[in-house]
Order: C-alpha cells, then structure tokens, then sequence
DNA sequence: GCGACATTGTTTTTT
DNA sequence: ACAATGTCGC
C-alpha cells in the first residue's frame, strides 16, 4: 500500500517543484547563497550531478556544504525534493540539517528524506513490514532491552552465565550484524567459543521474532536485506533517489556503507562528507578505510578538500595539525585559517586531580569577571568518571555548569516500565515488555510461574502472553499464582479496552495509576521518589507534547510513533533551561561542538591516551584523533591541564604528560609554573612539599631510594625543579616509574627523608 | 520478595 | 574508591 501512495506524492511534488525552481525569488537566494561560501565550498556545493567526496576539515563549514548543496540540487539541477536522501547520524544533526535547509529553502521542500540511518531504516521497515517479515506493531529493542534479552536467551540454553556474560555476547551480536553476518554466514566448523556465541545469536534472532522486537543493528540489516531480496523494493527506491548525502562518512561500519552502495545502484549520485582525522569510533565498528573505498566503489567520484578554517585562531589550528601529523594513516589535509593569531595554548601541570580541577575553575572565575559568560566555555576529559572532581570544585565555587551525556530521558527505569505496559498493549507478544513489568510493581507472580512460562512458550515457540493464557485455560495452574497471573492478564485486557479512544497521554497517565506504578513510586521514600514521579510526569507531558508535533506523513499509529521515538530518540532534554552554564563532556560527546574557551583536563598518559589504547598503534592514532578533535573545538582559547598524581581505581597513580602535550610545537605553548606555595587539601597529609631551596639540587642520579610501596630502587632522572621536581626511579619489582618528589615519600639511603 | 553482604570491573556512545 | 551487580538468608 504504501507504494502505491508513494508514486501518486511524488507526481504531485514533481510538479511543485517545477515551479518552485522557476521562481525568480529562489533563483536570487541562490546567488546569493553561493557568494557567501569560499571557492572550495563552491566547487563542492556546484559539483556536478554524480558522485563526490568531500573531505571536509574541523570547521569547515560541512554543514553548511551539505544544506547548500541540496539546495542547489534543488535549484538548479531541478530534483525533486523527492528524489533526495540525506542521510546523518545523530537525531542532532539530522535535525540541525532540516532546520538549516528549511531557512534557506525559500519554500518548505516536502518529500525530502533527512534523517539518520536508524530512523531511515525505521521507516522503510514500516513500510514494508511485511516483506521484511516483521509484524505491523514491531518494536525496536534499545541496548538495555537487548542486554535483557540475551540474559535470558543464555539462560534459556543452559550455559553458565559465568562463562557467557551478557555484555560479550552483545558485542559479539551487534558486532557481527554491523558486519551485515547472520548466524549461519559466521564460519563456526570448528568447536569453541565462536560456536557457542553463534547458537546464542541464533537463539535470540528467535526470540526477536516471536516477540516481535528488533534491535538497532537489526533496523539497518534488515532493511539491507529488504532491498536486497525484493527486487521491485529496491528498484522503486533506487529510481526515487537521484541523489542521497551522507554526513559523517568516516563513521559509517559495514552495513552502513552497503546498504548505501545498494541503495544508490548506478544511478544515484552520492556525496558523502567526511573527515578521516576525526574518526573517533572505530570501536564500534566504523571503518575509516570507507572514506578510501568510496572512490574505488563509486565511479567517477571527484573529491573536494575544504581546509579553511573558520572557527579556531591560527595557533589553535597550527598545534592541532602539528599533533595530527603524527598519524601515519591519514588522506593528509592540513588545517589554515586566515583569522587571528589568539593566544598561545595554556598548559599546566597540576600536583594531583584537585589542584587540577581548581586551576580550571580559577580561570573560569577569572574568565567571567573578565565579562565572559559560563556557555562559552566547555571542560572536555576523556573519560566520565573525570567529571567529578570538576563538578565539586565548581560547585564549590558556585559556578553553573552543566554534564552532558550520561542517562537520558527514556532511559529511566520508571519511564521504561511505563512504556513496557504500553507496548504489551500494543503488542502482547513482546516478551521483553512482558519480562520488564509482570511482576512490577509486585504482584505475586515469582520466579517459580515466569519459569513455567518460559519453558511452555520455549516449547511451543510462542510468547509468554499466549503461554499464560494458555497456562490458565488448561487450568494447570497452581491456585494461588493462577489469580495473580489472571489479574495481570486481565489489566493489560482491560487497559487495551480502556485506553482505546483515549489521547495519548491520557493513555499514559491511566496505564502509571491502574499497573499500580504510580502507587509504587508513591510508596518509596527518600528523594528519589519524588524525582521519579516528576519523571512520571514528564512522560505524560511529553507525550501531550509529541500529539502535537506529529504530522500525519506517517500513518503509524500514534502510540507505535512514539513509541519508535523513545527508543530512537533517547531525548537528551537538555536544551530545556535557557540558564548559562559550563558545559562539561566526553571528548566524544564534543564532536561536532564549538566553544570560544576549550579546558583539555586530564592529558596525561595512561588516562588520555588510555592504558589500554597504548599498544596498538591503530587505537593509539584513534586517540589522538580523538585529542584532535578536542583541540578543534576551541575557537578563541584553549587551555590543557594534567596532573602529576591522580587516584585512579582507589590507588594513587603517578603518570607522565600525555604524549599528545609533548607533540604540540613548543613555540605555540606557555606553559603556567606551579605555586610552591600550593596548600594541599586535607585528604592528603602526609604530604610534604619541599620548598625551591630544599631541592634546588635535586638528587644524584643512580642514588638508591625506598617507596612504602614500590621497595627500593635506583633513580634514573630527574625533571623539573621546585615543587615540581619528578623522579624516575627503576624499581627492583615494580619497573620504572616516574614520580613526583612532593608525593612520593622517598627515602634515600641513609634514612633521610626528602 | 526484600534487604544485607560479597564480588567485580572500571574508555569512549548512538541509534 | 566506588558503584553496580549477584547471592544468600529470612
């Protein structure tokens, strides 16, 4: 059915678009919407019907490309809306693309496909559910869904949860389907632990199945093999698609790269945009080398390099490429910028993880007065576990900030038990929603009845929601467990009855108060509960909210739509409070991002790069791609920091500078001494700094010492002076190791004490 | 079915 | 160090 409606819209947009382009008003805008690009962006945006690549800098302006470009395919080579697909990652960046396109589109474009891959997939998979073999009422499994799952699919097959945790088999799941491999395409002849991993992908494909349930993997692997396998699908789209955009490039995995190739048969003219210097996901299964394969595979494919820099100051840009040269497998690009010098990158060097965090919140301090606001400046670590001695600092200076990244909306456990009633009303088949609220909140139904379950619907390959109707109707039950399983069994019934002519969030708010969830949060005391409740609340107006955001173009269901939309668009919810704050993130969550004042925390080896990303060479390139990208954020300032000790997984640990600090050009760094006359914070006391005096020799090389900790070594070297002053010491047990004099507690030979 | 203890691992994260 | 699981006893 939904071909058919498809063929009669896109007659109908033909013709809108014909005069659309004819319109003299639209012809204007695109002038002057080519004078405002530089010559290389032109050159891409102007770029002739086919394919293209175009690698496209830190701050280039790739969006900006990208927008113009599908306004000009519009324009001037008079596509259709319709025939074009542009495809991005993140549900930010789609929207950011849609919003951009919509102010410089003189008329809104309908039929124009932006969205990322997962929502792409999504709804080609409604479309044609059912020659994706999927029932109408599907739903999509987020991680945490999926993880359950596999719990149980392991338990289900008898292993040893011990032998085979969830989290491997997951990985091992989601890694072979973004390779585009089902179980019986992985060579498993021989015994071992691929053969056991491979029955339980087997098995829990089945469970997928008779639940109704796909995961995020699944989303793009089955829409590949959708238009693989049906011949007139894949013709229909291929000719539809003249042109299809990809953002991002370097972060497309297999099955990515794949489902575009097939999506754009030979016809279709494909730009992807990207940058192979911030390919930053390698560990989960993107592969640079399609940024290099592109050329190979799509013919005739020209390839634009925009280089200009708009963002950051010349210094900025120049150690951020003196850093990335160190990269052997790179395209090579190099970075300029014909703005302002700026000042020269801060560095300092902190005693420990707090005297770094209140380095950081003095220059903040010293920012603001200085008339700066708090949401131009942005503290980027490696790993979230940094965040924390920032945020008390910061608290205690009172300064606004803000942690981006961590749990999200839809992933609250109240409001996935909320939406896990809403999909058995939907879809009782769903033993995942099943599992989540049968006995939550508690209703008597143990461990003992879900087993019987379990085993019933194992054996005869059906749900859990037929095997207790079932169970029930042969009266095999036990007396007590059967009314609790009925009563359970007769409130999604009677809410599935209720709910049925009701608004959405009337539907939500009946589902929290009859399952009894709202009674059981209610219940709970402490102060989690109320924020649990407000949670609640938030659901309801969210729903209220997404009623009327929905446009009728997709004729799903508007409970299934949202569904789809909590699993897909987890909600970051943050843009919400118009307050200043100070963004703190991952490096990770940065990309993409800008901020006038950039603080790099943490640079220290060890931690960034990470220990485990030391060894191989092709981790270690991703980290410092990684720290490129930190780098690039900054627009007018940025300031590096690391610490000489940091506790670590309960320990002290003593580290080195990060590598990534040593390889930016000297001339380009003011590096901040340290004040000997640092007061060290009251969890430390057995420290003793010595004053400049009392070491100004330093101590003799090959001198014995002894550490409470490492026994006794000889030292190697020395560095720094003052307070500063590091040691390197070889150790008969522990190695060689590199520790700072002030908090090392060394005893030389001869019982005195430094 | 719940609370008290033990065990365990601990980059990065979207969809 | 610490949080987030899992296990055990009532």
């Amino acid at each position: 059915m939904g071909v058919i409606a498809i063929v009669f819209s896109w007659q109908n947009e033909d013709n809108a678009a014909s005069q659309l382009s004819s319109d003299r008003e639209s012809l204007m805008t695109m002038e002057a919407l080519l004078k405002g690009l530089n010559e290389k962006q032109r050159e891409a945006v102007t770029s002739p019907l086919g394919n293209a690549l175009i690698l496209a800098g830190a701050g280039s302006g790739k969006t900006r490309v990208l927008v113009s470009r599908i306004a000009w395919l519009i324009e001037k080579e008079q596509l259709s809306p319709h025939g074009i697909l542009a495809v991005t990652f993140t549900n930010k960046a789609a929207g950011e693309m849609r919003e951009r396109l919509s102010r410089l589109l003189p008329h809104p474009v309908m039929g124009l496909w932006v969205g990322t891959f997962h929502g792409l997939c999504h709804r080609l998979l409604r479309r044609h559910f059912k020659d994706a073999n999927l029932p109408e009422q599907f739903h999509i499994l987020d991680s945490d869904d999926q993880g359950r799952l596999i719990k149980r699919v392991i338990a289900a097959l008898n292993l040893d949860s011990d032998q085979w945790p969830v989290k491997q088999a997951q990985s091992f799941i989601n890694g072979r389907k973004d390779e585009g491999l089902r179980p019986q395409h992985i060579n498993a002849l021989h015994y071992g632990p691929t053969k056991t991993l491979v029955s339980i992908y087997s098995a829990y494909e089945q469970a997928c199945q008779t639940a109704g349930v796909i995961d995020f993997a699944e989303l793009l692997l089955r829409t590949h093999e959708l238009l693989r396998d049906n011949p007139e699908i894949l013709a229909h789209y291929q000719q539809r698609f003249q042109a299809i955009l990809v953002d991002e490039f370097q972060d497309t995995n297999t099955i990515q790269y794949a489902w575009i190739r097939l999506l754009a048969g030979d016809h279709a003219a494909v730009m992807a945009v990207g940058d192979d210097d911030q390919s930053i996901y390698g560990w989960r299964g993107a592969k640079v080398e399609n940024i290099q394969q592109f050329s190979r595979d799509f013919r005739g494919a020209l390839v634009y390099r925009l280089e200009q820099n708009y963002r950051s100051t010349s210094t900025i840009l120049t150690a951020a490429n003196a850093l990335i040269t160190n990269n052997n497998s790179r395209m090579g690009k190099d970075l300029w910028t014909s703005g302002a010098e700026g000042e020269k990158i801060m560095v300092y060097s902190a005693f420990n993880e707090l005297d770094e965090a209140r380095f950081v919140t003095e220059r903040i301090m010293m920012e603001i007065n200085q008339g700066g606001s708090a949401d131009e400046i942005a503290i980027l670590y490696r790993s979230n576990a940094q965040s924390r001695v920032l945020e008390e600092a910061l608290l205690r200076q009172g300064i606004a900030y803000r942690i981006y990244g961590g749990m999200r909306f839809f992933d609250r456990a109240e409001v996935k038990d909320t939406l896990a009633y809403l999909r058995l009303l939907v879809n009782p088949s769903d033993d995942t929603a099943f599992e989540r609220v049968v006995n939550f909140p508690t209703r008597g139904i143990g461990e003992k009845t879900l087993e019987d379950l379990r085993s019933y619907a194992k054996a005869e390959t059906c749900s859990l929601w037929a095997a207790a109707k079932h169970q029930l109707d042969s009266g095999e039950m036990a007396q007590r467990a059967g009314t609790a399983l009925a009563r359970f069994i007769q409130l999604i019934e009677m809410l599935q009855v209720k709910t049925v002519a009701m608004e959405l969030d009337e539907q939500l708010s009946e589902v929290m108060h009859s399952s009894g969830l709202h009674a059981h949060f209610s219940k709970i005391k402490g102060d989690k509960s109320e924020s649990r409740l407000d949670n609640l609340q938030e659901l309801i107006n969210a729903a209220k909210q997404f009623r009327y955001d929905q446009d009728a173009e997709d004729e799903l269901p508007l409970v299934s739509a949202f569904l789809a939309h909590a699993s897909l668009e987890a909600g970051d919810m943050q843009a919400e409070e118009h307050e200043r704050y100070v963004h703190l993130m991952t490096l990770h969550a940065a990309k993409g991002l800008e901020f006038p004042l950039v603080f790099l925390v943490g640079m220290e080896e060890g931690v960034f790069p990470g220990k485990q990303s030391m060894e191989e060479p092709g981790r270690l390139e991703e980290e410092r791609r990684l720290c490129y990208v930190g780098m690039t954020r900054a627009m007018r300032k940025l300031i590096i920091s690391y610490a000489e000790v940091r506790r670590l997984y309960g320990r002290e640990e003593y580290h080195r500078p990060s590598r990534f600090v040593r390889e930016l050009p000297a001339g380009l760094i003011d590096e901040v001494r340290v004040k000997a006359r640092y007061q060290s914070p009251t969890t430390i006391t057995r420290t003793k700094i010595p004053s400049d005096a009392e070491t100004s020799n330093g101590i003799p090389l090959g001198q014995t010492v002894v550490h409470a900790k490492f026994g006794q070594g000889v030292v190697l070297a020395v560095e720094g002076n003052g307070a500063h002053t590091r040691v390197q010491v070889k150790f008969k047990e522990q190695g060689v190791k590199w520790l700072v004099l002030a908090y090392a507690n060394l005893i030389l030979e001869g019982e005195q004490f430094l």
